[in-house]
DNA sequence: TGTACATCAGTGAACGCGCGTTCACTGATGTAC
DNA sequence: TGTACATCAGTGAACGCGCGTTCACTGATGTAC
């Protein structure tokens, strides 16, 4: 019984020798990603319970953060180029846009769903309550849709799919994947069973509503 | 200046007579729907902002309401049938399945940009925040749904759309949609321009591909 | 028509909570001499 | 090899805030006699 408590108070961290103080700061981004993964809540994410985590006091946080914003920014950013890299490994060789796109589709939402608070805060939250720096605009200069979009227009170049805008095309596909990521994150219960049909009728039905 | 401060305190409610305490009721469920309009902001409408913008002090709540997860609730609900209502209307004597999924689809969306903060908690809030009462599977029995899925039946008998299981068809149109007006409650400037755009686009493609 | 009284729609003050953040400080670590 | 000292990675206590909720109460309203 006596290690094992509900919820043991964590073992204070040692301090880092003198020229290593980032050292810290990783951790703490490591503690709050942990923590926005465990309790699946982001306001479970606070100072305090990162401070306690790590093993730290809450105003060691502020020798890394200038504020709260700041470090939830940098969890974020951490998981943005996550979301690239999966998106790139998961097209990686094929060189037919619709099948591009189908692959990127399923590993869009697949990344949704193993990081729903992640995926919430990223694509789910209130604009005013993200991060400024998160600023809409970016989002479409990011690798992540900027590689969308260049598959799009390939795919319209090559007479694959029929005319339209490329950035319509991109938006509104985009739009439907994330639409299912969201409902499953949001509803869990009520895609459990039919969640791989899903996917895969959603991306036969957008693939051929697109087709030429 | 006197009458026209920057948040001026609003002025007491006069008590209701003897037999009609539940008046009170009513205007605390509009005081919580107008002040989540207002704000956007569900963080807003606390026990204390309601009660002001009432007129009434704070406990006068609790004469209604057990707890702010009821009064949350209220205001949800009567929006839920709100939903039901415009998306019934805007199909009303459209025989065509593929007409009548497109109408309700684009009413939809509507309803959402529409009540932003209402189609934030009724469909993109994690399923703990939301009140217990709002359980998923009985989202699959609330009208909207009811309905939705029975002109997918009718679609799906009358040969208009390709086989496949009804619930299937009926849960990927939804995602669909709720895709594009998540993302357009999520992310209001990236949409803006292409708003009109995207939804004929998507509906147009959802249903080229559903067709047989 | 007048009065005592029960009802009930509210009020005012306070509770404990967790939060982000600040401020003055400590004490181990490494360095200069 | 020994010691004074600057550096800097942290700490402990406290701040003010808004929140949901509770509790003992008040006082206008309507009714019975």
């Amino acid at each position: 019984m006596s290690g094992a408590g509900a919820r043991p108070v964590a073992t204070r961290r040692r301090r880092a020798p003198k020229g290593q103080g980032d050292r810290l700061r990783e951790e703490i981004v490591d503690a709050a990603e942990l923590l926005l993964l465990q309790t699946g809540d982001q306001n479970a994410v606070s100072i305090r319970a990162v401070a306690e985590a790590v093993g730290v006091s809450p105003p060691a946080i502020y020798l890394h953060f200038a504020d709260k914003t700041e470090l939830i920014l940098a969890v974020c950013q951490r998981h943005f180029a996550t979301l690239d890299r999966v998106l790139d490994e998961s097209a990686a060789g094929v060189t037919d846009p619709l099948e591009c796109l189908r692959r990127r589709g399923r590993a869009y939402v697949s990344f949704g769903l193993e990081n729903p608070e992640v995926y919430r805060i990223l694509f789910m939250m209130r604009p005013t309550a993200s991060p400024p720096e998160w600023l809409q605009a970016r989002m479409l200069e990011s690798p992540s849709f900027v590689h969308w979009m260049a598959i799009v227009e390939a795919a319209l170049a090559g007479g694959a799919i029929r005319p339209a805008p490329a950035r319509v095309v991109a938006l509104g596909l985009w739009s439907a994947v994330h639409g299912l990521a969201s409902l499953c994150i949001a509803k869990p219960d009520l895609f459990e069973a039919d969640r791989d049909a899903l996917i895969d009728y959603l991306l036969d039905t957008l693939l051929t509503g697109i087709a030429q």
